[in-house]
DNA sequence: CTGTTTTCTATACGGTTGCATTGATATGAT
DNA sequence: ATCATATCAATGCAACCGTATAGAAAACAG
């Protein structure tokens, strides 16, 4: 029998996700990973298959964690889902909401020069997901295609994802996890609007 | 009398400003650096004093570069300026419309783990910039402190920075500098609306 | 042509990168 | 107790990092 690993993996796998969050992935070396996750440089290599390995289940830790935790309401709900989503972008204890943005955010900023195409399938399926939960949640609220003011529910959904990408980095470049209130609440106030004229 | 230096100073700020704004501060190494720009590198460090006083010249390129052409307009004009600019993030040929996003917010993200103090005022400073534009032009427009949906005029400001942040980094995730055109519309549509009902 | 000045090219430096290798170590089965 | 097995800590590897230094090269003054 094998001498017994000396990490629980997913355990490791969320303290990997805190420290590639805060410091991203190319500034973070295997050996300061080490003492942060507690891992040592043999498991990730035989256990995640090195750096990108470990790195590329990180994300997939995160995303889970959002769409299942923060999404999914919105599949079912309506505006209000939207809201309560929204405002969970600036509202401190929340799970979306960190001084450090957001971990597909500043991957995506990130990978416009690491340029692997696994980082690049996890991120955009992560907005897809994201675009896609808006969407239910748009359909939900009403039958209109087309809003009062001419705004398509699909175009409104994808100018949410842009939304939401700019309060994460609004909150990671001014280290401040409250720093995208205002649109948050721009965006609250015009798609509450959007429903009392429907 | 000395010998003539190979580079012309303000065309070697503009090659490097390029190749930062693709591939980040972090990620590009001295030696690439050289490459692209045509600096060599006793250069980079008598002339700018090394890798980093170079980025900061270049963020102050690009800083002025983006305040004087496109910002300008802003603090004198009013909604319809706010709009011109908003277009322009996600216009192919307008300098602020980009595949790689905007420098200053990747730096920005980029910036969370380097935590220059240098880098940290150059982007603070412009998104204080950007945002008093925006105030100029909303209270050009009208004399309105509270618009009709209880929307504040600095708190519109605030929300337009995080949305500008959003458009540019929607556009670098995806390489597309097109990417975050719904969320210009929506806002066009809430700032022309806004007018509407002064 | 010589001397002075500044930039140039080239090389060197200590430190770090991600990954690979090696021999010790810890477990349960036999 | 011995063995098989898999993980562990330690070290080595080539490549790169940003910076520093040294000698060659290019300009003009005298």
């Amino acid at each position: 029998m094998p001498r017994p690993k000396s990490y629980d993996r997913e355990d490791a796998i969320a303290k990997a996700c805190a420290v590639f969050w805060e410091h991203g992935y190319q500034a973070l070396g295997v050996r300061e990973l080490e003492k942060l996750t507690g891992l040592n440089q043999f498991a990730i290599r035989s256990e995640f298959g090195g750096k990108e390995g470990l790195f590329l289940e990180t994300l997939a830790y995160y995303s889970d964690a959002a769409i299942t935790g923060e999404l999914s309401p919105m599949l079912e709900g309506g505006i209000d889902e939207i809201v309560a989503f929204l405002r969970g972008l600036v509202t401190p204890g929340s799970m979306t909401a960190s001084d450090f943005g957001c971990l597909i955010v500043n991957t995506g900023i990130e990978n416009a020069r690491v340029k692997s195409p696994r980082l690049e399938r996890a991120i955009q399926d992560y907005w897809a997901t994201l675009e896609h939960h808006f969407r239910c949640a748009l359909k939900n609220e009403s039958d209109w295609q087309n809003g009062p003011a001419g705004i398509a529910r699909a175009d409104l959904a994808k100018a949410l994802v842009s939304a939401v990408m700019g309060i994460h980095a609004h909150n990671r470049a001014l280290r401040d996890k409250t720093a995208g209130l205002d649109l948050v609440e721009l965006l609250c106030t015009t798609l509450l609007n959007l429903r009392a004229v429907k």
